[in-house]
DNA sequence: CATGAATGAGGATTCATTCAT
DNA sequence: GATGAATGAATCCTCATTCAT
């Protein structure tokens, strides 16, 4: 009956926030700065996200969900375990390549001591199969047997460090994003 | 800039400063809290360092430049190259192991959009050693011909996840250490 | 000033906000916390009461008309002017004992400066019985010749503090209402 | 070594923020309006009383312990019971009448939920004198044997219904003073 | 008429920095 | 140089009220 909820304005102000985050810090991004980059009044920021530190933790969720179900698009099941790893790899590297915003801000929130254990744990249920093909392929004597919070930790840090350096590929013709997997999987397997 | 009297205040506002960015966050830390922490006036701060943001990039600096000589020390300069290597990585990953508070510290800095040019570049100088070293190491066909700073981000990078669960290794009894240097090293070499 | 549909709600809402006044204090009382309470849409509020200040001044009132009901209600109209003088007395601290909530937050209003004259003059027609008691009890050289108002007021007062003090009466096995009244009406007769 | 809090900035904050409570009700007086009206900046107010509810009870409890404090300036100690109550009585009632913004903000701040019993302890010790005058004055069978609490507060609650009227004296010739003690003393004696 | 999202002025408080002592 | 009171802009959030649905 009454006006509903709009998702779009929810969205306005997540992406504001992403923006905003992404140019002036987290911290240094008043709540004013993010409902004026989204349109609307300073007060309507509340009835979305209650407080600063909520908005902090859903966009925090939402990005690791959106990473999660990118680079699990198109997982090829069937396919052999290095394919699967590189299919990892490949979306992990081109989203943070395409998305240095969001790659800012979550960098910047995973330190932060606002970001709940719960938001941490957000986006993970898609991981499931990453860790069943890294335990196949300790078991299958393809890959070093480390703890697979350990490899995916390192999977992780050097596809970051990667992506980072994306962007000089065209410069200096590296091409880093083969780079980075070729180090992790002869650095990995067996 | 006339260095104010006592080197021990400015000691004791970097440490309390140190301690309180880790406890609460660079950002949520009043700078009267680190006078009060390092026992003196809010005001004398101020005499030390001219602003928070000057000293943030001076607890960065000397953050990194502890860093440097720390790995540089005792540098076997007529070793093997994987010695030299495994030199390099067992000094950065133990004193990260041991100063959790500065690593943390240091993480939230490196975010920060006030870390000026000059301050990330601080304590490079030490590195000269570890440049040359992966030089050789390549023009050597030991390692694979990357660019020289992405070889030293996946070196950190790699080093940094190690460190986060060195705390485990007592715990599942994993030698994290080698477990990191094993991937590192076999990810580079040809 | 169309009556809104349902009397039902306007009561909820004045009730709830009796309820809630008396919790929480009348300024630290949002108008949205009234209509939660009172089950009502924060804007159905303002259809019933245009503002809350008017809200305010109307609680004022009909607790003030209340009240005078109450203590008028079979006023002994052909009795000794002692009688009539215990009737009022009794019937008010009774209320009072018995209304807290409304005890508390009449007094909170009273005091506002946003109750106009005209809610402040509410309820006074059922007193003209009272101030001809006192006028004839003046005449009759029964109590001494002070205002009427004078006297009403130290009527009030007393019966306030004696509210007050009732809820000890248990326990410590004071009768507070006679002795209040004992001492109004020795202190007000010749 | 550093300025030192000042006594007078701190009065003019109490004064100012007693003229402004008056002036526009306490629940609606923002800190602003006191800093201003005192002469200080919006932040020094805090650098005198922590928060604003502290302010409030700040002041609570200086004006009871000035009111204590001048109804027991001078007190007869060798009088007759008599002229001590009327001591405390025209004292108290002078105060008041002579005190109205005093009156109104004690009035307002007394109903308030943040007012600490700490606070409403406040300036009772001088009291002591007056607890004993009421329990020698019944003992020697001159008043009667209430409650000593209870004989207090119709104390108080006549005196402020008083003062009220006090202003009114001129106007219509009544000795309102008087005649309030007067009711006090016939209602009380035995 | 009921609803509750939208509004934006206002409010208490914080904090980096200055400056009188 | 050391101190900590003084400053006032800035911040997060609240809330009475309006208005689209």
């Amino acid at each position: 009956m009454a006006r509903p909820r709009s998702e779009d304005k929810r969205n306005a102000i997540i992406n504001a926030a992403l923006a905003e985050f992404a140019a002036r810090g987290v911290w240094s991004t008043p709540t004013s700065a993010i409902s004026k980059a989204a349109g609307v009044a300073e007060g309507t920021l509340f009835t979305y996200f209650a407080s600063k530190e909520i908005l902090m933790n859903e966009i925090y969720r939402e990005l690791k969900i959106e990473l999660a179900e990118t680079i699990m698009a198109d997982f090829p099941h069937t396919a052999d375990p290095r394919s699967k790893f590189v299919h990892l790899w490949n979306k992990y590297v081109l989203w943070g390549a395409q998305s240095p915003v969001k790659m800012k801000v979550m960098g910047q929130l995973r330190l932060s001591d606002q970001i709940t254990e719960e938001s941490r744990a957000a986006g993970s249920a898609p991981f499931a199969a990453l860790i069943e093909l890294m335990q196949n392929s300790i078991k299958d004597k393809l890959i070093r047997d480390y703890p697979v919070d350990f490899i995916g930790a390192m999977f992780s840090g050097l596809a970051e460090t990667t992506i980072v350096y994306m962007e000089s590929s065209e410069k200096d013709g590296t091409n880093y994003c083969a780079a980075g997997f070729e180090t992790l999987w002869r650095g990995l397997t067996l």
